[in-house]
DNA sequence: CTGTCCATGTAAGGCGTTACATGATTGT
DNA sequence: ACAATCATGTAACGCCTTACATGGACAG
């Protein structure tokens, strides 16, 4: 539901082949939303038989041939309709949390080792994140209505993965200390 | 995998069957990972081929039988190998994100509309978490080195999901203000 | 001459959910 | 009378990933 919602919205901006769509996905949502090109080329085929989508062929010289998709009527209204109403909430699934919680099978030394090696981690995707604001800068150059509230809900996006980045630093300095000192 | 070892995770600490492992998830981590019995079955098959647990089948009267697996030698470090290694970290995954990335379709009261909705949504969920954290009072009873080790774990659990809702809570806010004054 | 870009796909499998089937016992 | 609890599973399907196949153009 998510992926062909997501493939909707980028032909809203113009026509694509799965090719294309999967660069787009990696230069502007990849921090929030990975996709592979098999599950792309199969997702534009199912929005095709529904009729969302339609596609054209492109012969090309010294290329491979290009298939190209773009947005039907309903296909538009399909979207619209999927971004107005309220998502029911996903809840939490951390494989990870699962360790935590039958954490206290191990000793308080690598107990910590596990939190110190997430946080570690987790620092480094939030350094790449950093980097994804940069793309957004470059792309901002206008200063109509539509380029400020689309670049607008990108760095909501990114925020909201800095936020969630930031939490968890934090909750994990916490939890370092007190695995510390954890009665054996 | 997670499900796998979080199975040989409740079966550490006494024999179990399907059904009772069922419970056990709803009552502990629900809060974090949620499952089904037939899918809880289909892992225990899965894990008595490969040795780490073993079954044997208790008859009962006025009630079905019951099929009880135990952890076996290999199944217990097995857990503890999984334990001890940080696990890669998986990447945000939120459908509704895309929602947001492509929301300046939208107008801004639509926006605001699902912002809000997402807010009432999440402050329930809180609600709910703070339940969770009676149950764990109640259990804590003892005072023994291990029980004060495992309420830990537990209750760590908790406050990661409490500090995660209690941040997009915070950037719900943010959002809404700023969503309000989009240009149109 | 090795690798990357262009471009489209197939096949297989893992993880997970929903719906369905069965049937006695106990509580409201 | 009706629903919940106890207890085990099967079947079908959806979403997603990994590995594989193909082959010309172009850059280092």
């Amino acid at each position: 539901m998510s992926l062909s919602n997501a493939i909707l919205g980028f032909l809203s901006y113009q026509p694509m082949s799965g090719y294309d769509l999967k660069k787009v996905f990696d230069e502007s949502i990849q921090h929030f939303w990975s996709t592979t090109q098999s599950h792309i080329y199969k997702e534009l085929d199912g929005l095709e038989e529904r009729g969302l989508v339609a596609s054209r062929a492109i012969e090309q010289e010294g290329k491979p041939n290009r298939k190209e998709f773009s947005l039907t009527a309903e296909g538009r209204t399909a979207l619209l309709e999927w971004l107005a109403a309220p998502l029911p909430l996903e809840r939490i699934r951390e494989g990870w949390l699962i360790q935590i919680f039958f954490a206290h099978h191990l000793s308080n030394e690598q107990i910590v080792n596990l939190l110190r090696a997430r946080r570690a981690a987790l620092a480094q995707k939030l350094a790449e994140l950093e980097q994804v604001d940069g793309i957004i800068q470059q792309r901002k150059a206008g200063h109509s209505a539509e380029q400020v509230r689309t670049a607008a809900m990108w760095q909501a996006t990114l925020s909201y993965g800095h936020a969630h980045y930031q939490a968890e630093l934090n909750w994990l300095d916490g939890m370092i200390q007190r695995a510390e000192t954890l009665p054996e």
